[in-house]
RNA sequence: UGGCCCGUGGUGUAACGGUAACACACCAGGUUUUGGUCCUGGUAUUCCUGGUUCGAAUCCAGGCGGGCCAGCCA
């Protein structure tokens, strides 16, 4: 069912609190699903996923896989107004990208609209459920708040029959948006505000992407998620914490249904919510609204822009499915509200990385080299392994001529401290070429370097040294004569601040939600730095997705904005760099 | 004098009444034609106070701290 396998944990490893629930379920067949475990993935359809949901996805899926069920893909697309077939779509692809499957198990919770309503009409014909006229102002008034009960609405104690009819007629379409609502009976004094009458359907007369007009009443979540996991036979429905305080409305509906008479048309049992703490990742929000703010306001240039959290910008950033599910795999899963470092995440890529991604030589701060004892006009071809993680990827050929590119780190006129590199009097090695010494360097009217001699020695053809000679450090480089110009995407987060809503001076919230002060002041203005790079030539044929490392630099990835002759690629991940650490603790 | 959830190294996650472990991070060393990878070693943890028990991270009580909830969003 699925590629990714999440059952190879080896004996006895720890198994996380939804699994022990489960495996106590399957032990006592606490659900009467007889051992099997059908899971679901619910998404809704009115953005892209993040990282977030491939937690997640990974459970669910995970789940699945581990106990011989399956799981579901099922869109949760009960607000037509802010859903689109193209998030349809690109919720498909991110889960697949991710590496699973559903099969024939793809489904949505319209599917279901017909039996939902039929359902409402036996709970109003229980008297469990009313059509109510408050507007939606008044419905908040009388809600009540955290502390004091909520007051009942004076259409509560309607006669089924009235509530048949206007249920009926607002399904026709005879009643504007907002004029009325289904609500459950329950309780407007509960502790628990969702169990205050909460409504169960609202009118909108709105285009849907998959029932289109067909429908101009819509359930709410509450109403139509639970139902929906019965209805496909969940035996587990795992979700977000902040949902757990939506349990008893969960059991709730469930229980009057059943009370009644009703039946799932797919399970005699019925399905069991658990919820775990969904992500958080340090520099940004994990919040589908928020893409929207960042995109609209010009901070990226989309919701695939390689600086989003969203599967689409860490594909194009050039994440691999394989290092997010490795991720997923190790932050666990537990209740605590946590905040896992990136640098987690990014170990995850670079082993990944490490493993698959072929070696290149790349020069992203160039500046001249000159081998003054290197025949003018000569040019080398040296063999370069692609891979020494990977002896099946093979070698290359580099070009190698008198004037070169070394990064401009990679030379300091006066050394500091255990700087190893290039500087006048020392020797190195580029890499699979010759040992060079530095003689002297030029510098401009300004002081900066902008071109530095060197000599080779013959004898340490291909980088060896006959005579055993040991350097310090072995540098890159490209021959200026044949390097390209790429350009090259350099990327931070897209916050300075750890919890981007940690700001001064908040402002009152400005709706329900919506944290108050300005996110926007912590806006990183160097998340994106552009800059011309000379990259080897064998790099000409990098096509968008493909990944490199670039020697002693990072792991890049090529971007679809590539065009020919005119490479483009993102900087994925450094690679880990003892070096700034030294200068760091230097100061 | 609202309800629900949660407190274990720097960050996560385990330990399910019996020596607090694993990963990442950090520090030190070794190997190395990437200051990468790899290898070796090290620092560091049970929110507080009581109670039960031979024995408590675990059970109980009371505190303290954190998160979430008042959409006709999901």
């Amino acid at each position: 069912m699925a590629h990714a396998d999440s059952s190879s944990a080896p004996a006895g490893a720890p198994v996380n609190f939804i699994h022990q629930i489960i495996e106590e379920d399957i032990r006592t067949n606490a659900n009467g699903a007889n051992g099997q475990v059908i899971t679901r993935f619910p998404p809704e359809p009115n953005a892209f996923l993040h990282i977030g949901h491939a937690k997640a996805i990974c459970l669910d899926f995970g789940t699945a896989v581990k106990y011989g069920g399956r799981c579901h893909l099922r869109m949760d697309d009960t607000n037509p107004v802010k859903e689109k077939q193209e998030y349809i779509d690109a919720i498909k692809v991110d889960v697949s990208w991710l590496g699973f499957e559903w099969g024939d198990h793809e489904y949505h919770a319209s599917d279901y609209f017909p039996q939902l309503y039929d359902w409402a009409i036996l709970l109003i014909k229980a008297g469990k459920a009313y059509v109510c006229d408050l507007s939606p102002d008044e419905v908040s008034r009388t809600r009540g708040t955290l502390t004091t009960p909520g007051t009942p609405s004076p259409f509560r104690g309607r006669s089924v029959e009235e509530n048949l009819d206007l249920f009926a007629r607002m399904k026709t379409g005879e009643f504007p948006n907002g004029a009325r609502t289904l609500r459950a009976k329950i309780d407007m004094a509960a502790p628990n505000l969702n169990l205050r009458d909460p409504v169960m359907y609202r009118i909108l007369h709105a285009e849907h992407p998959r029932t289109g007009q067909a429908w101009c009443i819509y359930p709410m979540y509450d109403w139509a998620h639970g139902q929906s996991d019965w209805i496909e036979g969940i035996t587990h429905s795992l979700c977000d914490q902040a949902y757990e305080e939506h349990r008893p409305l969960y059991d709730w509906f469930l229980d009057q249904l059943i009370a009644l008479g009703a039946k799932s048309p797919n399970a005699r049992y019925r399905p069991k919510q658990r919820e775990f703490a969904r992500l958080n990742l340090p520099y940004t929000v994990l919040s589908k609204r928020r893409f929207l703010d960042w995109v609209e306001g010009g901070f990226v240039r989309g919701l695939d822009d390689p600086r989003m959290p969203t599967l689409s910008g860490l594909r194009r950033r050039g994440y691999t499915p394989e290092a997010i599910r490795d991720f997923c795999e190790r932050i666990g899963v537990a209740k605590r509200e946590n905040v896992i470092e990136y640098a987690l995440l990014e170990h995850c890529l670079r082993e990944d990385l490490n493993k698959r991604a072929p070696r290149a030589m790349a020069v992203l701060h160039p500046v001249k080299v000159v081998i003054d004892n290197y025949p003018e006009g000569q040019v080398e071809q040296f063999d370069a392994v692609n891979n020494p993680e990977d002896p099946a990827a093979g070698k290359r050929q580099v070009p190698f001529s008198k004037v070169l590119y070394i990064e401009r780190e990679d030379f300091m006129e006066t050394p500091a401290p255990k700087y190893f590199r290039l500087y006048p009097g020392n020797e190195v090695r580029l890499r699979y070429a010759y040992l060079v010494r530095c003689t002297s360097c030029v510098k401009d009217s300004g002081g900066n370097v902008t071109e530095v001699h060197c000599t080779y020695d013959p004898a340490t053809r291909g980088g060896n040294t006959p005579d055993g000679r040991k350097v310090k450090a072995t540098i890159h480089w490209v021959s200026a004569l044949h390097a390209l110009d790429a350009e090259v995407r350099l990327y931070d987060h897209l916050f300075t601040k750890e919890d981007p809503d940690d700001v001064p001076a908040p402002v009152p919230a400005p709706a329900p939600g919506i944290p108050g002060g300005d996110w926007r002041q912590n806006i990183n203005p160097r998340s994106l730095e552009v800059i011309q790079a000379k990259i080897e030539p064998s790099l000409a044929q990098a096509k968008p997705g493909d990944k490199y490392q670039f020697e002693r630099l990072a792991y890049f990835c090529c971007d679809p904005d590539t065009r020919p002759g005119k490479p483009v690629f993102n900087r994925t991940v450094a690679l880990k760099d003892t070096w700034a650490r030294i200068e760091k603790k230097r100061g």
